[in-house]
DNA sequence: CAGCAGATTATCT
DNA sequence: GATAATCTGCTGT
């Protein structure tokens, strides 16, 4: 369990603190090793025109989950901070539930289970049911880091607006990531 | 290993 | 009507 007031914080301070903090949901995840902040100011986010259905829950308290579908294909899980900010969850290390993540994915290599937003999301059965439940509550667990990590940041992946916003945060040399960082 | 096309649909202009 | 915070598989070196 984390601070309550963990989120309530601007989206890039959470998403440094995120890496090495443990993801679980139904009992399965693990450590993140891959995120992405964005806020209201930023154009490459979602909540940058202000609030529309599909985005409401990133306006709503910090510390609840924003899922979207992304391609018509992908979900992609967030975690809301201060209002109109929310951090992406792109990447984790594969710890928890291994033979449900393998037979969700297909039976993917161990280091590509969880290498991108879209991937993590069908190992861990993240859904639009996920959308706006509270991180403090079932099905999410979240437990603090154990230890500290040498943490690198570069530009965000797949964006065409504010790509020189360097709000990516990766756990430096991790061999999950979704890319090595440039 | 790099580069690219196709999948597939909700959302916003 | 165009776009999108992606992934996979195919192509060619």
């Amino acid at each position: 369990m984390l601070s309550p007031t963990f989120f309530d914080r601007p989206a890039p301070d959470v998403a440094r603190d995120l890496i090495g903090v443990t993801l679980l949901v139904d009992g399965v995840g693990g450590p993140l090793v891959e995120v992405e902040a964005y806020d209201q100011t930023d154009p490459a986010s979602h909540s940058f025109r202000g609030p529309t259905p599909r985005n409401a829950a990133m306006f709503g308290p910090p510390g609840h989950a924003y899922v979207y579908k992304i391609y018509g294909i992908h979900w992609c899980l967030n975690f809301v901070c201060q209002p109109g900010s929310a951090v992406l969850i792109r990447a984790l290390e594969p710890l928890h539930g291994l033979a449900e993540m393998q037979e969700r994915r297909g039976g993917m290599p161990e280091h590509q289970l969880c290498s991108g937003p879209g991937k993590l999301c069908q190992a861990l059965g993240v859904t639009i049911q996920h959308n706006g439940l509270s991180l403090d509550a079932t099905p999410f667990t979240l437990l603090p880091s154990d230890s500290s990590h040498d943490i690198a940041t570069g530009p965000r992946i797949g964006i065409t607006k504010g790509v020189d916003t360097p709000w990516r945060f990766v756990r430096r040399g991790s061999p999950f990531l979704s890319k090595p960082l440039r």
